[in-house]
DNA sequence: GCCGTTTTCGGCCCGACTGTTTTCAGTCG
């Protein structure tokens, strides 16, 4: 319901957009976004608190709130019904094109009955764009790139994929002449699941030498803009990289607002007005006078709110708080001391326990706990009983022969169908850490899977979830779940929710938010299957900054002595 | 169409680059 609603309310934007209707666009934007943020169905709201209810969502007045319910009552919205026929193409499809916006996509209609991505690419085929759609060489080549680009599946990229290569590229942009600082921005700086380019910035002197220089730096495939300020280029991993030059003065402010995310700098820039400043990406001014600009954290102090970490900035209720100076003290990057999922050569994992455990160490990690698989995932050779027992007391050797690193004794223990264990409780309860997940029957409905999983919460040794959703970033959707009653369950059991940091990144960062308000403790762990894979924590604490949590909330700050005290 | 510690009416985020525009519209971030 509410996904659906998003996507009309968004559509109607854009069609309005194309009717050249002033404010009301942005209007059913707002709308769009608050309903996507929403933990609630609006279904569920408007069942409890009528029409009054809706409208208390920020975004929503009358007119919208009356939509709704007339998407609830009939299943349709009239309005949009009307629109769509005067325009019946797939928007969203057409404009994620890039180059391809509203205009262009009432121009496609009009003049070529153009109605999706497929329909343009044969009308190209065919040079219908230039012969009879008014359209230029030149602009019939920039689609057929933008096609291209899309169709290679090249859309966003997996975190993990692309900060190495970043750094990487900054690396390199650092050896030219004349580069004084520089950072990235975005989506990258905001560590978010996915990231769709590279947005560098600079200041230097030479600004033009710094553009000539970036476009034919190795790697670059093409060049797509070149200006005196900004520059963008593809990179030959088919990523886009745009760098932009500015003066000191404005770094802060740039950097900023390069960073966003869009809905942030659009709820601070109104914030400025309301004070009578004006906030671009040059800084922060009363009338012609830059009141500041240099650095991020005098742009938040001037507009009433203190500095902020990347990763929170989504308008998603942190600048309230931070009018309020209630900011959650983030989880640092540095705060895990023990990684609580790592797999060895026991099973599907690449190295030993010895090996995982010198690697760990070298991380700057305190302790592991070793959580191979057991018997059901056979694709894996999964511990049995028998064999769980004699790795643990390979454990107990290896201790000995280790200093500075403290192995645990774990288990990632299958959950069964019946949401049954497939490891007998005799020997659980002889492990430091038990971890459960789900490896099968993905397909359950939302009650029969959840039911299951609370039930192996119920267990008594079970102390982690782990990857409780079962999604992985950009290839497995999450089965169904409801993950209110999984919170509740592990407020009730005294069970750990998971943050896993590959590339599952599960839980999501907005169940993290909502497991932590309701006093469920996290755990961050790697998920490593080799020595080089306990840099994943990265992500996963990214994940749980995302999620507002403190180093509190994840029990695997603390020392193992102290992490053990608040497992089952 | 929404909203209010200047407002229940009158505002609504901002700038760079491209194209064919000779003064601006479209798109993007």
């Amino acid at each position: 319901m509410n996904s659906d609603l998003v996507k009309i309310f968004q559509e109607i934007a854009t069609l309005l957009d194309i009717k050249k209707v002033a404010f009301k666009p942005r209007a059913y934007e707002k709308a769009a976004f608050s309903i996507e943020s929403l933990s609630e169905e609006v279904g569920e709201i408007y069942k409890n608190k009528g029409i009054k209810g809706l409208e208390d969502i920020s975004g929503i007045g009358g007119g919208i709130a009356e939509k709704i319910e007339e998407y609830i009552k009939t299943g349709k919205i009239k309005e949009y019904q009307k629109l769509k026929k005067e325009l019946p193409v797939d928007i969203a499809g057409l404009t994620q094109i890039e180059g391809i916006g509203p205009q262009t996509v009432k121009k496609l209609y009009e003049n070529l009955k153009i109605k999706n991505a497929t329909g343009l690419e044969e009308a190209i085929k065919k040079g219908l764009l230039t012969t009879r759609g008014g359209f230029s060489k030149k602009t019939e080549e920039r689609i057929l790139k933008s096609l291209g680009f899309l169709k290679a599946g090249h859309g966003r990229y997996y975190l993990g994929d692309i900060l190495p290569i970043a750094r990487d590229i900054i690396e390199k942009i650092k050896t030219f002449p004349g580069v004084e600082q520089i950072e990235y921005a975005g989506s990258l700086r905001r560590m978010q699941e996915t990231v769709g380019d590279l947005d560098i910035l600079i200041t230097s002197k030479y600004p033009s030498k710094i553009m000539d220089f970036f476009v034919k730096m190795p790697g670059v495939v093409e060049v797509t803009v070149k200006g005196e300020t900004r520059s963008a280029v593809r990179l030959n991993l088919d990523i886009h990289a745009d760098l932009r030059v500015m003066s000191p003065e404005s770094f802060g402010a740039a950097l900023q607002y390069f960073t966003g995310d869009k809905y942030h700098n659009i709820a601070l820039r109104e914030i400025a007005i309301k004070k009578g400043y004006k906030l671009n990406e040059y800084g922060l001014f009363r009338g012609k006078k830059m009141i500041a600009g240099k650095t991020e954290k005098e742009i938040y102090e001037k507009l009433g709110m203190a500095w902020m970490s990347p990763e929170i900035r989504t308008n998603n209720g942190e600048i309230e708080v931070a009018l309020t100076h209630k900011l959650p003290k983030l989880i640092d990057y540095g705060d895990i001391k023990g990684d609580l999922q790592v797999q060895t050569d026991w099973t599907d994992g690449e190295h030993s326990i010895k090996d995982m455990a010198e690697a760990a160490k070298k991380q700057g990690l305190q302790y592991i706990a070793i959580t191979d698989h057991t018997k059901s995932l056979a694709m894996t050779g999964g511990n049995d009983e028998k064999r769980l027992l004699k790795q643990m007391a390979e454990i107990d050797k290896i201790n000995k022969s280790l200093s500075g690193i403290k192995i645990l004794k774990g288990v990632e223990v299958d959950i069964k169908k019946d949401g049954s264990l497939d490891i007998a409780d005799e020997v659980l309860v002889q492990l430091d850490v038990v971890g459960a997940s789900v490896h099968s029957h993905f397909n359950l409905s939302e009650e029969d899977q959840t039911k299951r999983i609370i039930l192996a919460m119920e267990n008594q040794h079970v102390d982690i979830l782990f990857h409780p959703t079962g999604r992985i970033v950009g290839r497995r959707e999450a089965y169904k779940l409801d993950m209110e009653a999984i919170i509740k369950a592990a407020k009730r059991t005294k069970t750990i929710l998971e943050a896993n940091g590959s590339s599952r990144l599960d839980l999501k960062d907005e169940h993290i938010r909502k497991a932590i308000e309701a006093e469920v403790r996290i755990a961050i762990d790697s998920d490593a299957h080799s020595i080089d894979q306990f840099s994943f924590l990265e992500y996963g604490i990214a994940q749980a900054r995302r999620g507002w949590a403190e180093k509190k909330d994840v029990i695997n700050t603390r020392s193992w002595q102290e992490m053990l005290k608040l497992l089952k």
